[in-house]
DNA sequence: GCAATGATTCAATAATTGTTGAATAATTAA
DNA sequence: TTAATTATTCAACAATTATTGAATCATTGC
């Protein structure tokens, strides 16, 4: 992970649309939904979750596929661990073995 | 964790500025820098390192303390674990149980 | 082929964010 | 108490971001 990338992946996740969406679909699993599921879900304008499914497909937190006429989208689970680990990086003075067990953070591997 | 303040602890951290500055902060671990220290490591102008660390700490990711005129600055590593878990809820249809181990993913829990 | 459906792009507007130098506040040292 | 040091606030400007309806593109069903 470098700077660029986790400044987008920032971005993408700092707003109110893009977090609900992400959440929903790392909620989904590895299944996703499709766009029209998620306006349905979340009772936003198509218009507008276009554009912000955009910014979160483009920062690589959403992977999507064609189904037909159907989008389908899934939370990247890989990616949100790769930025935990930038944050957590070289964590307390270059000594992370002190601090492993206790609140060790679950992230699925088997989204895609 | 609510979804306004994972919102602004998004927002804190989508700047490069920010980002350098709370990765710097995490490295340092509890005993934290003084401002002026943060500034000299990452070469800002004062004012505008002011005007991050203001935002950082406002989102709750920084603690500050003030010693004689020197202000310190702490990560808030317990708010970033938080955090990891607010995405991370409900991951995978409600079973996190199938994907806790392979990638646990370390927080100091040392740090203040 | 033609109409209907699902989704995205475009243009316009409103609102927010980042940077800088000058001024200010608070603490320490002489 | 005066001067120096550390850090923040302020005002101005530039740049970016979010939202909406209308238009467009692609796929499916008749």
């Amino acid at each position: 992970m470098d700077q660029p990338t986790a400044i987008t992946v920032f971005e993408s996740l700092a707003s109110s649309v893009r977090l609900d969406v992400f959440r929903l679909l790392v909620k989904q699993g590895p299944q996703g939904l499709v766009a029209g599921e998620i306006a349905a879900a979340l009772d936003l304008p198509a218009t507008n979750l276009s554009f912000h499914l955009k910014a979160l497909t483009q920062s690589g937190l959403l992977a999507v596929t064609q189904e037909g006429r159907f989008q389908r989208y899934r939370a990247n689970m890989a990616l949100m661990s790769d930025l935990i680990g930038y944050l957590t990086d070289e964590c307390c003075g270059g000594h992370p073995e002190a601090c492993l067990r206790p609140n060790a953070i679950p992230v699925c591997t088997e989204c895609p």
